[in-house]
DNA sequence: GTCAAATATATGCATCCGCATATATATGCG
DNA sequence: CGCATATATATGCGGATGCATATATTTGAC
């Protein structure tokens, strides 16, 4: 339930709509995390249940109502309390892995489409984080921290490519 | 929901009881997929009713009776069905960096403490991967591909040991 | 002039999932 | 003798989540 968190560290920074936020979200963490709209708002609700965010509402001509969000007192207490928290650990979920671990029953062309589909598709993700990725023009810290979960996804996008030659090579020396 | 086709994939190769199962999947996919016994058990119920895998009970003295279950028909055609069908392609939701992400509300030993448990963890799963990772006897098709799911961790870890340094260095340059 | 897209929020429905707990028996360790 | 562990299965509870849908208005494109 890391949503939470992470929708309480980004309106740490800066209060917003729900609207927003889900722009927001996909724009920035949006490599490492995804939300639906709805659970964007259901989210909130939450936090506004629990008073760890605050809503205000501000009208508007010409276009609807906004919810204003904030993080309140004990929002960001929850967010310092969880960064400091010890880290999770547990071995993140491969679907592509579970397809190419039991690959063998398709024939042999098919196997080598599942790898040339996954080379497009990283080759795909490292070209949009490469073009996102711009060098900060800031040393603060927040920016090299921010830059570097981009960096994060291209090391490991690039490793996997590596990964893919790899395996194209021992499948083609394999017996079926 | 790919637990469902994980499952099938190894009752395609063995029959099994669900408690042997939860040990399999511990064991041979627990490096891209995991799951709770409650889970697995349930997943297999489900498979049962939706006719794609059948349940034969084996009465055991000195132990309680088991569920032998294997795949059907039908559950081997949605294997493949599955196998062939398109890959989802969403980036994987990353904890580790939701919360590197916002760590500069933490004070700068603390965001070095972050990034060392994260190393002594990858480091740790390098090593389980490393340990069980031992070069197929074979050069079956299926070997090699259950090697490279092994690889796949291997090189994703230690591309990330390489981005751990890189931030780390990153950081100490930064302005705080 | 009409249809789509943007702005803005919310609920219903179903599914996947983890944690806790229940049940029953055998073996082995201290 | 007692307690933990292994074998074996199942349910209850609640949380996180995605998809579909509802509502209402304005702007822009064709």
């Amino acid at each position: 339930m890391s949503l939470r968190h992470a929708i309480l560290g980004i309106l740490s920074i800066q209060p917003m709509s729900g609207y927003e936020l889900k722009k927001v979200i996909d724009e920035s963490v949006g490599h490492f995390w995804t939300a639906d709209q709805s659970q964007v708002y259901r989210t909130l609700a939450g936090l506004v249940a629990d008073g760890l965010a605050a809503r205000r509402t501000v009208v508007q001509e010409e276009r609807p109502n906004l919810h204003l969000h904030s993080a309140t007192g004990p929002g960001l207490a929850e967010l310092d309390r969880w960064l400091a928290s010890p880290l999770p650990s547990q071995p993140t979920r491969e679907p592509f892995l579970a397809r190419l671990f039991f690959a063998d029953r398709m024939p042999p062309e098919e196997i080598t489409e599942l790898l040339d589909t996954r080379r497009r598709d990283v080759r795909a993700q490292l070209a949009a984080l490469e073009a996102i990725a711009v060098p900060a023009e800031s040393a603060e810290t927040g920016q090299v921290l921010r830059l570097a979960t981009l960096a994060y996804g291209i090391a490991h996008a690039k490793a996997e490519l590596d990964w893919l030659d790899d395996t194209r090579r021992r499948l083609e020396r394999s017996t079926p």
